[in-house]
DNA sequence: TAGATTGTTAATCGATTAACAATC
DNA sequence: TAGATTGTTAATCGATTAACAATC
């Protein structure tokens, strides 16, 4: 019922508790469970039944009532659902630790994600090979994109240097950005920009810790 | 007013929003800047003025009308209420990739956090240097934190291992835990759990990609 | 059938944003 | 003083939770 034909996006509250319900389900699946009702969920998780049955319902599961979901169907819509059961290639910029890291952690490849390239400004990094993929100069990163039809670019480079790279990588193409430096990232609006602020967890998790230590 | 005499805990959200604050806040800093108002930080962050203020305000800051917040001062309340003026030491447990880069990216010792040992279950890697530290067995971990007073652990191991890993800093006296792996950590109330999930994040970002692409 | 569970509408709660008085 | 900005109270918005009818 809306004249653009867009659906209303889906809350990213929403969005961030379907990977948890994936593990969970998924667990449950190679356990040999055959379904899962709501409340069998919100005992395991400690959410509100209710809110999982929202939550499940933007993937277009159905559920049959007193059994509940068929648990092969509901992970399968999951993955569906958040492009777990495609892959698609991403760029790294900043061969660094983390970024390393990232790149020799192969487990994404089962969640959508195959990091094809590693790229860095330093040329002391350039050559080099991290986790059997050789390190390019991050120059050559915007052509390389469009030639491969990399839409995922990763930014693990120091926060001075994360807006120029995004903006080479927006050059390149890329439509989607996880940004790791601790810095806000100008893109257009067609972009889309996720955080992964390693400081915030940081700053609440130690707030948190001095609180309890002083109220306890 | 309180009969307990607890405050009221900060919100998750604004709490999260002081690590950008800050980090924003600290390149007008070193910028030669000497105050700043809610209106040139909005603009900067794309926030709300308001809540900026409101923000602000629990670090126990206070402005001046017409001027604005004195900027070292800012910056300094921010550090302070976030715990990054002093330094806790840190086990990490899990000694692989993310482990390790964790335990090599030092910037974190200047907010807070110092990881001082990295454990690991696995034959292979214990014994092993990992950036200067050496890895240690599991097992040490609960002795070792209660000796050196060690009140926060990382995980960084796979899913399934988490925990158990997870009880053995609880029976260590650790009373905060930075987890990466992708699945609910039960611990008792008084123990704070901090989420770092990065399969989440994936999921949002591969979900608004194919949600774009398809509307696009 | 009775009881459990889904799906949906209504109520509540908390966070964001707007309005505005206080102040320098 | 006039104007800009803070700090706070009120209104709005969106997400969570409760209530309940539909259904197997």
């Amino acid at each position: 019922m809306n004249l653009k034909g867009h659906q209303r996006a889906v809350p990213e509250p929403t969005l961030r508790r379907l990977p948890v319900y994936h593990h969970m389900l998924r667990q449950c699946l190679d356990g040999g469970m055959e379904t899962v009702s709501c409340s069998q969920i919100a005992d395991e998780l400690h959410y509100d039944p209710t809110q999982i049955r929202k939550d499940l319902a933007v993937t277009g599961i159905k559920g049959r009532p007193k059994v509940g979901y068929d648990l092969a169907e509901l992970v399968d819509a999951v993955e569906t659902f958040l492009g777990w059961n495609s892959t698609r290639k991403a760029f790294l910029a900043g061969a660094g630790h983390l970024g390393s890291a990232l790149v020799g952690y192969g487990r994404f490849n089962r969640y959508g994600l195959e990091i094809v390239a590693a790229f860095d400004r330093d040329p002391a990094r350039i050559g080099r090979k991290v986790h059997d993929r050789e390190v390019l100069p991050i120059t050559k990163l915007p052509n390389l994109a469009r030639r491969m039809h990399v839409l995922i670019g990763i930014i693990t480079v120091p926060a001075p240097a994360a807006q120029e790279v995004a903006d080479l990588m927006v050059q390149g193409g890329i439509r989607a950005i996880w940004n790791f430096a601790p810095t806000r990232i100008e893109a257009p609006d067609d972009v889309i920009v996720q955080n992964e602020d390693l400081y915030a967890t940081l700053g609440v998790l130690l707030q948190r810790l001095n609180t309890t230590l002083r109220e306890g």
